[in-house]
DNA sequence: TTAGGGTTTG
C-alpha cells in the first residue's frame, strides 16, 4: 500500500520539497526581502506583506477535499520562542488549500520546521475550542503563498514508517548511464544554453547543454508555454538539476527533451557561492544531498570547464566581434517590421563613435530626460527577426543580458570617421538572444552599484578610454606615438633563454608535447575580458583552483559566527589581553578583542596580531587600517577557533589571506603563542598559516591568450603571481591604481580596435604540455619565463 | 508542433 503510494508521488510530477538543515540551522536562506514575524504580532490590521512566520509542525491533520474538489489540508505549528514565555498561546492553525496542500501532505514530518510567507491572516472559528491563536493562516499558490519546510535528514526505515506521507527520493542519471525513452532525473553544468526565445510552434524553448564528471554531453531541447517554468540559466558554468526529462536518441545522440511534469534548478556555479535556487517553483525538495551534489559539482567544472567567454563592458568593445553585454534597458523603439531599436548603458563609454539608428520620436519609449543625460553612454543596438517579439516586451529599466551582439564597423557617406553598429541578428546560433536578469542577480547588483557611481558629467566628454583618463597620455597623438612604438619593438620580453631562435606557431602547433619554445606572436584576443575575472585562488598542494570569495559571503560568515557569544573564560591568557563589549542598538551584540602580546608584552598597534570575535564586516576591515594582522574568530567551550574557511583565516593590509579547505587541518589557536614568544615576530601569513594547520590559498592571475603569427594560431595559458603583469594578484583586487595599470598593459598588449597587422608584437617563452583522461588527450601551452617590457608597464 | 548548439550579411 505505501510502495503503491510512493510510485503514485514520483509519477505525479510532484516536487515537493525540503530544505536542509545542520546543526539547527538552515544552509538555504530564505529570499531576503523576508522578515520574521513573531506569533503576537500575527494580528488583524498588521501589514504583513514581506513578512513570514516560522513554526515547529506539531500536528497535521490528513489531507482531504472541500465541496468544490480543492485539496484541503492543514497543520499546527508551535512557536517555539514562545513557549517559555508567560504566554499560553504558543501555536496556530495553518490552512493549506489546492496544490500546495496535496504537496505539503506527502513530505510534512511532525517535527518540521515550517516556514510560510504571502498568508492571508483571518480569525480562527476554532480558537475557544482548540485553545490555539485567535487567527489562522491561509496559504495557496493562487495567492502567491510559499512554504518552505526544514527537515533533518530522514532514513528511508524513517519514511517507510512516517504516518503522513513519503519525501520522494529521487535518484539522478549520470550523463554516461542514460538510455533511450526513459525519462530520469539528472544534474548538469551548464557548458551552452540559448535564453529562452519563440520558437515556431506554440512555445518558448531554451536549447541547453549540459556536461557532468562522466565528461558525457547531453543537449536538452526545453520547451514550455511558460516562460517562467524554463530553467533560468544566465551564464555557462551555472548548474541545473532536471526533474522528469526525457532522453531519446537523436541523430546516434543522447538528447533530453522536456516530458510532463518537467522541472529544473538553477544554481550558480561559482564555488563558495550561496547555494539558493533559481526556480519558479514555490515548494520544492531541497535537502543536505543536493547541496553536496551543487558543492561537488561546482568544484569539479571549476578545473574542467573553459572559462567563460568575454563578459565585455562597452568600453571594452572591439568592431567584428560577438560579445554578451549585461547592461540596462534605456529606451526602445520600433524600426520596421524585421528590426527593433534597443537602447542601452552599462555606466562605460565606447570608446568609437557609435551609430545612432534614426527613429521618430513618437515611437521611442523610455523616459525622455534619462535618454538624454545618457545620449553619451548609450549604445543603439537593433535586433531582428525572432528577437522582435520578445525586445518589444521588454521594461524600461530592467536589466538585461544580450548574448552574442555582433559589433560592425561602417560608414556613412556623410562621415569622415567610421563609426561602430550594434546588431543582434536573427536565430539563435551560439546562444544569440536576450534574458532578463532578477536584480538579485550578482551581476546585477554589481552593474546597478556601478551605474550609480557613474558621474555623468564626465560622460559628457567626448572620449574616455581609460588608457587616456589615466594621464599617462595627454593626447591621442601620444597614444599613437606610444603604440607605433610598441609594433616595432616587442611589448613582452623574455627573462631568460636569450640564446633561443624563434620557432613559427604552425611548427609547434604539429609537435608533440611537452618541449619548450621561444616565439614571436600577436595578441589577437584573451579571456577573460574583464580582468578582474582573472583573479583566482590557486592552492599549490592540491593545485586546485577556486574563485576568490565576495565580501558578501564574508560578511554572511561573520554574522553567523555572531550566534555564539565570546566565552569569558577564554579572555586575558598568558599570551593575549582581551576587551568585551556590547552593542547599544537593538542586537546586543557582543564582540570581543584579544590582543596577542609577544614575549608577554603589548606592542604598537602597527605590530599587533588580534583576534576578534563577533565584529562585522566594516569593523573587521576598521581593524585591518589600524592593526598588523586581523583573525577573525568564534569561542567553543575550550577554546577559540577559526571560522569556516570559506572565510579569510587572516586579513593583512588590504589582503585578505584564505586556506584551502581540502588541504587544510586547522590547528587550535593556541599555536599561535609559538610564534607570539619571539620577540619581535614578523607575523608572516606564510607562518601564521603553518603554525595554524592551514594550507594557504595563493592569488594568481590565469588567462588565455591566443597568440597568432601568420602560420597559425594558439592559446596558451598564463598562470602568474606577479612576474609576468610585475603587479602582485593578491593586491590588484584592493588597489584601483593597480587595476588601471594592468588594463593599460593589456590595452598595450592588445589595443582594441586594431586590425591584426597594426597589433604589437610579444616576444613569449611558451611550454606545451599534454593532458589526458579516459577520452580524451590534449595539448595544452603556458606561457612562462616572460614578462611585460619595462616601458610599457 | 516547436528544435535538434557552432554567428548575419539588415
Amino acid at each position: 500500500m505505501l510502495s503503491a503510494s510512493r510510485s503514485e508521488t514520483e509519477k505525479a510530477a510532484m516536487p515537493v520539497q525540503l530544505l536542509k538543515i545542520i546543526k539547527g540551522k538552515s544552509e538555504t536562506p530564505l529570499p531576503s526581502h523576508l522578515q520574521k514575524e513573531d506569533l503576537k504580532h500575527l494580528q488583524e490590521g498588521f501589514d504583513h506583506t514581506n513578512k513570514y512566520f516560522q513554526g515547529i509542525v506539531i500536528l497535521s491533520y490528513p489531507l482531504t477535499k472541500l465541496r468544490d474538489g480543492t485539496d484541503f489540508f492543514k497543520v499546527v505549528l508551535q512557536d517555539l520562542d514562545n513557549v517559555h514565555r508567560s504566554s499560553r498561546i504558543n501555536s496556530i492553525n495553518i490552512l493549506i488549500y489546492g496544490k500546495m496542500a496535496e504537496d505539503c501532505a506527502k513530505i510534512i514530518r511532525h517535527g518540521d520546521t515550517f516556514v510560510v510567507a504571502g498568508f492571508k491572516l483571518a480569525k480562527s472559528p476554532t480558537a475557544r475550542q482548540d485553545g490555539r491563536h485567535a487567527c489562522h493562516l491561509e496559504v495557496s499558490e493562487e495567492a502567491g503563498s510559499a512554504i518552505y519546510i526544514y527537515t533533518k535528514p530522514r532514513t528511508n526505515a524513517a519514511s517507510e514508517t512516517a504516518s503522513v506521507s513519503v519525501a520522494p527520493k529521487y535518484a539522478y542519471t549520470p550523463l554516461n548511464h542514460l538510455k533511450d525513452g526513459t525519462i530520469v532525473n539528472l544534474y548538469g553544468v551548464v557548458k551552452f544554453f540559448k535564453p529562452p526565445y519563440v520558437s515556431k510552434g506554440t512555445d518558448y524553448c531554451s536549447v541547453v547543454t549540459l556536461v557532468d564528471p562522466s565528461n558525457v554531453k547531453l543537449t536538452c531541447t526545453l520547451f514550455s508555454g511558460n516562460l517562467d517554468s524554463l530553467p533560468k540559466i544566465y551564464k555557462v558554468g551555472d548548474i541545473v538539476r532536471f526533474h522528469r526529462i526525457k532522453i531519446r536518441e537523436y541523430n546516434g545522440q543522447m538528447q533530453g527533451i522536456t516530458s510532463v511534469g518537467f522541472a529544473s534548478l538553477t544554481f550558480d556555479g561559482t564555488v563558495g557561492a550561496p547555494v539558493v535556487p533559481r526556480t519558479s517553483s514555490k515548494v520544492y525538495t531541497f535537502m543536505d544531498e543536493e547541496q553536496k551534489t551543487i558543492e561537488e559539482l561546482r568544484v569539479w567544472a571549476a578545473s574542467n570547464l573553459s572559462i567563460s567567454g568575454p563578459a565585455a563592458k562597452l568600453s571594452g568593445v572591439q568592431p567584428m566581434l560577438f560579445f554578451d553585454l549585461t547592461c540596462q534597458l534605456v529606451g526602445k523603439a520600433k524600426v520596421d517590421g524585421s528590426s527593433f531599436l534597443l537602447k542601452v548603458w552599462d555606466g562605460t563609454k565606447c570608446p568609437y563613435p557609435t551609430w545612432k539608428v534614426p527613429v521618430e520620436a513618437r515611437d521611442l519609449e523610455g523616459e525622455k530626460v534619462l535618454l538624454h543625460q545618457l545620449r553619451n553612454l548609450t549604445v543603439d543596438i537593433l535586433v531582428y527577426d525572432n528577437h522582435v517579439q520578445l525586445a518589444k516586451s521588454l521594461k524600461i529599466g530592467s536589466f538585461l543580458r544580450i548574448y552574442s551582439i555582433h559589433t560592425k564597423q561602417a560608414s556613412a557617406d556623410n562621415e569622415e570617421v567610421s563609426h561602430i553598429e550594434f546588431h543582434l541578428h536573427g536565430g539563435t546560433c551560439y546562444g544569440r538572444g536576450i534574458g532578463v536578469l532578477p536584480e538579485s542577480n550578482p551581476d546585477v547588483k554589481e552593474l546597478k552599484a556601478f551605474l550609480e557611481s557613474v558621474d555623468l558629467a564626465d560622460s559628457q566628454m567626448e572620449s574616455m578610454s581609460s588608457v587616456e583618463l589615466d594621464g599617462t597620455f595627454n593626447s591621442v597623438t601620444d597614444l599613437e606615438s606610444h603604440l607605433q612604438r610598441c609594433q616595432q619593438l616587442s611589448v613582452t620580453v623574455l627573462t631568460d633563454h636569450q640564446d633561443l631562435n624563434n620557432t613559427e606557431l604552425k611548427t609547434i602547433l604539429n609537435s608533440t608535447a611537452p618541449q619548450q619554445y621561444r616565439i614571436r606572436a600577436k595578441l589577437r584576443t584573451y579571456k577573460p575580458q574583464k580582468l578582474y575575472q582573472s583573479i583566482k585562488l590557486h592552492c599549490s598542494k592540491c593545485n586546485s583552483l577556486q574563485e576568490v570569495p565576495d565580501g558578501e559571503n564574508f560578511d554572511l560568515i561573520l554574522q553567523g559566527s555572531t550566534v555564539t557569544a565570546p566565552n569569558p573564560e577564554l579572555h586575558n591568557t598568558s599570551w593575549y589581553d582581551s576587551a568585551m563589549w556590547t552593542t547599544q542598538d537593538q542586537k546586543q551584540r557582543k564582540i570581543a578583542i584579544h590582543f596577542v602580546k609577544c614575549d608577554e608584552m603589548l606592542q604598537q598597534p602597527e605590530d599587533t596580531l588580534l583576534m576578534i570575535e563577533g565584529g562585522t564586516l566594516k569593523e573587521v576591515w576598521k581593524l585591518t587600517k589600524r592593526f598588523k594582522c586581523v583573525i577573525p574568530v568564534r569561542s567553543t567551550k575550550d577554546d577559540l577557533e577559526l571560522l569556516d574557511l570559506s572565510a579569510p583565516f587572516l586579513l593583512q593590509g588590504n589582503i585578505k589571506y584564505y586556506g584551502c579547505k581540502q588541504c587544510s587541518t586547522p590547528k587550535s589557536i593556541k599555536s599561535l603563542s609559538s610564534i607570539a614568544a619571539e620577540q619581535r615576530p614578523s607575523w608572516e601569513p606564510t607562518e601564521i598559516a603553518q603554525v595554524l594547520g592551514i594550507e594557504p590559498l595563493q592569488y594568481v592571475f590565469i588567462m588565455k591568450f591566443t597568440l597568432v603569427d601568420g602560420t597559425g594560431a594558439l592559446n596558451a595559458y598564463l598562470f602568474d603571481y606577479e612576474k609576468f603583469f610585475q603587479i602582485p594578484a593578491s593586491e590588484i583586487l584592493t588597489n584601483n591604481f593597480l587595476q588601471q595599470k594592468m588594463e593599460m598593459t593589456m590595452n598595450t598588449l592588445c589595443p582594441p580596435g586594431r586590425k591584426l597587422d597594426d597589433l604589437p608584437w610579444l616576444e613569449c617563452f611558451i611550454k606545451s604540455y599534454n593532458v589526458r583522461d579516459a577520452t580524451k588527450h590534449r595539448v595544452y601551452y603556458q606561457i612562462f619565463d616572460t614578462t611585460v617590457a619595462e616601458d610599457v608597464v
